[in-house]
DNA sequence: TTTTTGACCATTTGAGTAAAATAGTCGAGA
DNA sequence: TCTCGACTATTTTACTCAAATGGTCAAAAA
């Protein structure tokens, strides 16, 4: 579910590698699909043959950071067994990766700043796929009898709360380098977040 | 503390009534110094001799809700007893004071878009006080044997991110009518929150 | 002393213009 | 199925000029 279909074609892999480079380089508005084509040998017109627009491409090349990232938690999260013990390590995890990132697309700050609906698909996709996961997460942790038994709307609320609050978190880690002493208390949050919805 | 020092100067108040009054009605960039000066029926220069800069106007208005919000959250919280009654009412009520703001302010929005740098300041020391609230609040929680010991670091990171999140249900609250739900559930989650740093 | 003012300055903003750049389309053809 | 060059419509850029605006200051008024 939701990986981005760049498999089986080594065009659109190309495109996708290069617009990577070049996105990563110059950032979203300063990058030309002249520039994209040209660098893999072809015409401006080829590219939409493949995508229908420039935003998409962006969005693809996004995409395949998210996928990876989402493999790295979900594997991380396979090492252990009890619900508690997972959401501490997609806690960290998630953290960890967007650390990692931040070089990688502080190119785009500007892109984004002043044209915000950049992000809006991916914002959407990304909530919408962290939201799935805590709530999945949630239902594990009731059904092992670790979490304790909740109403739907009150685990949408906490799935959506809770996320909301990691994307902020994330934003602060993006923004502000002295909130670098949050990064050490992660599991300590992690565990005041759980504790608020474990069984006594 | 904090309060915007308005009392006892009759134009300085005529100055921020008025000028509440036309930033409300055209927002920061079209509300000029010579639409306040003229309408409180002086030249622009007597502005200068109360406030140092246009910033400084926006911000002392500004201050003035927020003294207004204070008040009552203080207001409420003081009718109860216990640590997590006080957190749940402060809660809520802030949360009900923004959804009662949000058409006041909501002339701001393109401003601050364009210019961040406007709620820097005053984020800052909303930022500063609410975390000095929740400082508090802990320490009275401890010392009630209420919530459990924590450390320094703990519960200051605690308070961060409680804030942070406060914030960030906040502006989906501004931003996001769709998010009407949340605010049935501000009792769910400010249970949540505390549940976490209870004692056992 | 305290407050107010108009003249003044330095910068920013707004409207307008023309040329260049760019995202996206299309029919022809490999 | 895939690629291309020519083409179009729209944006962007660089520029100019006049008006507007935030802020200063010395002098006058209260």
């Amino acid at each position: 579910m939701s990986n981005s279909q760049v498999s089986k074609d080594p065009v659109r892999e190309e495109i996708l590698s290069k617009a990577a480079e070049l996105l990563g380089r110059f950032g979203f508005k300063k990058t030309t699909m002249e520039d994209i084509a040209r660098a893999i040998g072809k015409s401006k017109s080829a590219l939409y043959y493949y995508y229908k627009t420039k935003e998409e491409i962006f969005e693809a090349v996004v995409a395949v950071d998210m996928d990876e990232n989402r493999r790295l938690t979900e594997e991380m999260m396979a090492t252990v067994e009890t619900a508690p013990e997972k959401f501490r390590l997609m806690f960290t995890t998630v953290f960890g990766n967007i650390r990692e990132k931040i070089d990688k697309f502080s190119v785009f700050r500007a892109d984004v700043m002043e044209n915000p609906a950049l992000m809006e698909n991916i914002g959407k996709e990304r909530d919408s796929y962290m939201e799935t996961l805590l709530h999945d997460l949630i239902l594990y942790g009731i059904k092992r009898g670790e979490i304790r038994a909740m109403s739907d709307e009150e685990i949408s609320v906490w799935t959506k709360v809770t996320n909301m609050t990691m994307r902020a978190i994330g934003q602060r880690l993006f923004l502000e380098d002295n909130f670098a002493y949050v990064e050490k208390h992660l599991d300590f949050l992690a565990g005041t977040f759980l504790n608020g919805i474990m069984k006594k």
